[in-house]
DNA sequence: TTGTATGCGTTATCAA
DNA sequence: TTGATAACGCATACAA
């Protein structure tokens, strides 16, 4: 009784079992007019009564286009990505996307290599969270002839579309709000500058609050690490060991504060009364931890969004949309941060 | 000067860039013997000229499989997900395979969407770190002729392999050490039992350590959320206006043992002094927090290489592989819990 | 060692 | 309103 050869069923053995030809049943799939009522019917039971379901690979093939978008993590595991990513994946899926995900994990290798991948994969899109590493990379990513954007990290090299904040102004907002507190030693953990864009921005956003406030910058107090709690935890130790020692740390992410203000806590010390620590992000971290972090707000649902919405302008539209959307920050006040004694 | 028509160039390019046969080209795409070595340079120079990258649709079309593996998550920025998600992509990625992923966010409707998604993309094995919902997803999961694990939830209903662990004895565990340190009035907050099969077996598990210890079960102490740091939050404000107010609650996630963490210190008392709080999952939260949680650790990094190793057995095995795989948990004291005063 | 021809499961073109 | 048939881009059996 059973006609199908392999696993899946296909389109020829839906239109022998409704005595149609495959056009016509592949009509019944596209929801084409000039299909008799009845043979649509007749079709459309066939295509349940097999458990049929049409082949996306080759439906692709003949189209010439996937429904997916390939994105690349850095950290998949930070709150801060994870938060986006679910909102990519729900805009992306509400536009009838699907997405591919990598979590590179800082490696440039295997960033190259689901680069490579999405383009065999002839992925409609591609979306990258993390500033491209390599000048192979970007050479690659440039020349890959499939629409990218880069979100909440910065194109360096790349004239490929980005959203992100305003990262200089919302770091200099940030230190101007410690320094409105009173605050002189004020110190900064985060990430890279040579390496990353976005880091140095705020690095520049920082130090151009602390110039305006006359306070001179002190390389002591400056700490890089990767974002990640443990090295908030880790740089908040060394900063603890420096003198003087600092009234203030702004972290370039909550994740890192979370980790900072463990350290002072686990020393004994008090946050905000004798250390005021600040983050960044506003991840759902940022309102989890006791005292409630101080930090400065990325709309980071809209992030994802935007992003895909850019993103399918770029593969619908034809021109490939240079454009560099900067969405609003703002800083929120809640409890990790006091005036200064 | 230009012969390639569309954005990709295709074997054919190759070939006669190359001026060999589509054949050739193939064979060194493919690593085959039998090319000269002469040939295989000059093909290599044209591939790398013209930039050509092999369709993996095409591909696909012919080998009549993926190295898709599609993966559903109920919550993606769940610190507990996002962890077992990020070990999934590893270990899958070193394998050859690429993930697919979906947030469902409860949404019943969506996880079919998704899972009939998988099957028209021909994807190569799925991995579900959810209770399929309702009968028809059961239903179709099962019939839809793709190796499916089921990672970290019990596939109620459905015969496929899982990667879980004891969550009956874990849960057993954890109240009995609240037990040990002198509570009686133990409150739970967890998942709903009626449509979770996991969080029905920890109910069970906190039952029978409560009998064991002759403490008459309090349904007043039972609270039912979704897991989240908001749930926790809510349901410890319901626990605190209980009486007796509980001396010690078991939280069947660490977002929700922060969450009512921080409603027990906002409300004024202390953790572990006046209530202890005990969490479950041991992810990176877990040790965030202060007082860092004591929690039931799972073996969060394993469960997800576990369930892609298994998958992949299912995939190119040839037979689909019925396993149960329970894991070890353990209790991991840390210091959000007290002996009771 | 290399090339020709066929098929993978769809959609699209054209004719009926 | 319906149906042959030719692509789509590749891998492979078979021939040379």
């Amino acid at each position: 009784m059973d006609k199908t050869a392999g696993r899946h069923p296909k389109i020829k053995d839906v239109a022998s079992s409704a005595g149609v030809s495959v056009t016509t049943v592949s009509r019944v799939l596209n929801g084409h007019p000039y299909v008799r009522e009845e043979i649509r019917a007749k079709v459309a039971a066939s295509i349940e009564a097999l458990g049929y379901s049409p082949s996306s690979i080759a439906r692709s093939l003949v189209r010439r286009s996937t429904d997916l978008i390939g994105v690349i993590v850095s950290d998949i595991t930070a709150s801060f990505f994870s938060t986006i990513l679910g909102s990519i994946e729900e805009a992306a899926s509400a536009k009838g996307y699907a997405i591919l995900v990598s979590n590179i994990a800082e490696d440039p290798e295997k960033e190259l290599r689901y680069l490579k991948l999405f383009k065999g994969m002839r992925v409609a899109g591609i979306i990258v969270m993390h500033e491209p590493t390599t000048a192979a990379i970007r050479r690659y990513a440039a020349s890959i002839g499939i629409p990218l954007v880069v979100s909440s990290a910065r194109p360096a090299g790349l004239s490929e579309p980005s959203v992100n904040i305003d990262d200089e102004t919302a770091a200099y907002d940030a230190a101007s709000y410690l320094a409105g507190l009173g605050h002189r030693a004020i110190a900064l953990i985060g990430g890279d500058c040579e390496r990353l864009t976005t880091a140095r921005m705020r690095y520049d956003g920082y130090r151009r609050a602390l110039a305006e406030k006359g306070i001179e910058a002190d390389p002591a107090l400056v700490k890089v690490g990767d974002f990640k709690t443990q090295d908030g935890y880790m740089l908040m130790g060394e900063l603890l060991r420096t003198s003087p020692r600092p009234s203030a740390v702004f972290a370039l992410s909550d994740d890192m504060a979370a980790g900072a203000m463990n350290r002072v806590m686990d020393e004994g010390l008090r946050v905000p009364e004798d250390i005021s620590i600040m983050g960044f992000d506003d991840s759902a971290l940022a309102s989890m931890t006791r005292p409630a972090l101080t930090t400065v707000h990325q709309p980071i649902a809209d992030i994802g969004s935007i992003s895909v919405e850019s993103l399918i302008r770029g593969i619908e539209g034809d021109r490939p949309s240079t454009e560099g959307i900067i969405l609003r920050h703002r800083i929120v006040e809640r409890a990790s941060c006091a005036r200064k004694a």
